[in-house]
DNA sequence: GCCGTTTTCGGCCCGACTGTTTTCAGTCG
């Protein structure tokens, strides 16, 4: 079976672990680790890339990468890669997941204790055996079994990201749909729903011929192994690890179908129960009468909801938080949808960590159709993002009001910050520079490990700084990567709605910070939302959608999402922010 | 190892934080 770009890049990457451990200076180390982020990010298939004589097209793909990537797509295999895999036990590379263990302590505890594994190196720790080592002292130590219990948490999370199963979910539902015989299809289960991470992909599918579309799904390229195949059901793992149920069933059983896999299963269970009290049971198949009088088909799933006595529910917010009591009094809100955002206020450009200029992403802004947006490149303290000193942003002040003058009126360009909450507290612009913006975003990048008063009393130092209007994405997770900060989230909430400030829902899928139960608890405050792409490259400004999914989720209407403002009104929101 | 270009080789985001080592190495972002 071929190859696929995930595990090719993976590939890669573990060449860079294992260069990096062997001490190889760092560029080379980059170069490999460059190409495996390349190679993961392609739109398309490296094999038709390679076929069409393109793969030198790839950033950061030279000559020796475009025959290591040649070997792996025409041979399975890559010898560079096999022969350092002997030479390194794989446990090795499973070390450097663990924070605070890079490739010299891993080198070190496989060549000065023997440790050849995170469990013989978890032993050895508990053995107080790591302490006596060169440079090391029982800090260390402490650190590292923090750090493999940690990794155990992640490591028995083996759900996948939404941004990586989206795409690919939707992937295989085109070509479903694009089958003759087939009627509708959708995504189901959590992925529908919007979770930020999922265990497995649902589809569900009407057609009233399910084998050839069976036979299909079983036999896609992305396809590593059935793990069953029916006329209804079926069952496959991707190359790339992720399960796909697929179930199929006829026209008529469409809505029925798709609220049994849609849950969650709180949901479900909930209004089975309220299916029973009105003499039915529900399952995917029909809505039963109890007294054996037969079946009501359901077509949609409005249908459905209608025959339960309930208003139909939004799939994003099926999981029994209150939603069928509400669907049952018809109350259900009004969710935002990508239709009611007029602007995006956190991207970067060329003048810090962004590719394009401030035209460009304003361009590719206003053609998806926003109405204004801001540029809120990194500060100073930022500098492995090239964030801006004072002298660079009051510079950059004059590019982005002559892109405005050029634009406007049918489109605005703000100029903003995304400044960094320092590590000691202190904000990285003074008061009198931040009076100058349009916006202003705070956010905490680094010292995210510190004890909770300690990082709580930053970000509420920025939340009452006058002149700051967002947070930028609060609780800094990285999924799957990174827990979020240990925040006191009640007193970030407390002291967001004493100020006015708002806080931000950022769509990138590595983020969706904040999440939809803590977006939830900020409307029920009045606090205000935004929802922003953080986009460093073009294509990233439509990561909007996930923002929109989470937003979703956490019950946001339209009215608490200042995007959705008119231009007037967010000029007059931020500056009445103003001291 | 790639890139850009001074077309042949130097530069490649580099400062903060931590812990331990008293002057810095390792890790992180």
């Amino acid at each position: 079976m071929a190859l696929s770009n995930r595990e090719i890049a993976q590939i890669f990457e573990d060449v860079s672990d294992m260069l990096q451990i062997k001490g190889e200076i760092i560029h080379r180390v980059m170069a490999y680790r460059n190409v495996a982020e390349a190679i993961r990010d392609l739109p398309r298939d490296l094999h038709a890339i390679h076929a069409d004589g393109q793969l030198n097209t790839i950033p950061f793909v030279g000559k020796v990468m475009e025959e290591k990537i040649t070997e792996l797509l025409t041979t399975g295999k890559l010898e560079f890669y096999e022969k350092l895999a002997a030479e390194i036990p794989p446990g090795i590379l499973d070390m450097l997941r663990i924070t605070g263990v890079g490739p010299k302590k891993a080198m070190q505890f496989w060549q000065e204790a023997g440790i050849t594994s995170v469990d013989e190196l978890e032993a050895a720790a508990r053995e107080d055996k790591l302490s006596s080592l060169s440079g090391m002292g029982a800090k260390t130590q402490a650190r590292i079994l923090e750090g493999i219990e940690s990794l155990r948490r992640r490591a028995a999370n083996t759900r996948t990201p939404l941004g990586i199963a989206l795409p690919a979910a939707q992937s295989i539902l085109d070509r479903l749909l694009a089958l003759p015989g087939v009627g509708k299809g959708s995504i189901a289960g959590s992925l529908r729903r919007g979770r930020p991470t999922i265990g497995d992909v649902d589809l569900v599918l009407t057609t009233n011929d399910p084998e050839p579309v069976m036979k299909f799904f079983a036999s896609m390229d992305e396809v590593a192994r059935v793990l069953g195949q029916g006329t209804t059901k079926s069952s496959v793992e991707l190359h790339n690890g992720l399960q796909v149920d697929l179930v199929v069933v006829p026209p008529e059983r469409w809505g029925t179908a798709l609220v049994y896999f849609g849950g969650s299963q709180a949901h479900n269970i909930h209004i089975r129960e309220l299916a029973r009290q009105r003499g039915y049971t529900l399952n995917e198949h029909a809505l039963t009468k109890l007294d054996g009088s037969g079946e009501i088909l359901c077509d949609t799933e409005e249908k459905v909801y209608e025959l339960l006595g309930m208003q139909w529910v939004p799939p994003e917010i099926r999981e029994d938080w209150g939603e069928i009591e509400l669907a049952q009094q018809h109350r259900i809100p009004t969710l935002i949808t990508r239709d009611d955002i007029q602007s995006d206020l956190h991207m970067h450009t060329v003048w810090s960590d962004g590719k394009f200029t401030i035209r460009e992403m304003a361009e590719a802004a206003r053609a998806r159709g926003h109405k204004y947006i801001v540029i809120t490149d990194h500060s100073r303290g930022a500098t492995i993002a090239n964030g801006l000193t004072v002298e660079r942003l009051m510079a950059q002040r004059e590019e982005v009001r002559q892109v405005d003058a050029e634009m406007s009126p049918d489109f605005r360009v703000f100029h903003g910050t995304e400044m960094e909450i320092r590590a000691d507290g202190t904000l990285d612009f003074p008061d009198e520079v931040l009076a100058q913006l349009d916006f202003v975003i705070a956010s905490l990048h680094v010292g995210l490990r510190q004890p909770r008063e300690q990082v709580t009393a930053r970000l509420l130092n920025a939340i009452r700084n006058p002149h700051v209007d967002l947070i930028g994405h609060p609780r800094g997770q990285l999924i799957p990567d990174r827990d979020p900060a240990d925040l006191d989230m009640d007193a970030v909430f407390a002291a967001a709605s004493e100020t006015g400030i708002a806080l931000e829902i950022n769509a990138n899928p590595r983020r969706l910070d904040l999440e939809a139960q803590y977006a939830r608890r900020a409307v029920e405050l009045g606090i205000p939302i935004a929802i922003d792409t953080d986009a460093h490259r073009i294509d990233e400004l439509d990561l909007l959608s996930y923002g929109i999914l989470t937003a979703r989720r956490g019950w946001v209407q339209p009215h608490n999402v200042i995007n959705t403002w008119s231009v007037e009104q967010f000029l007059a929101w931020s500056r009445q922010r103003g001291p």
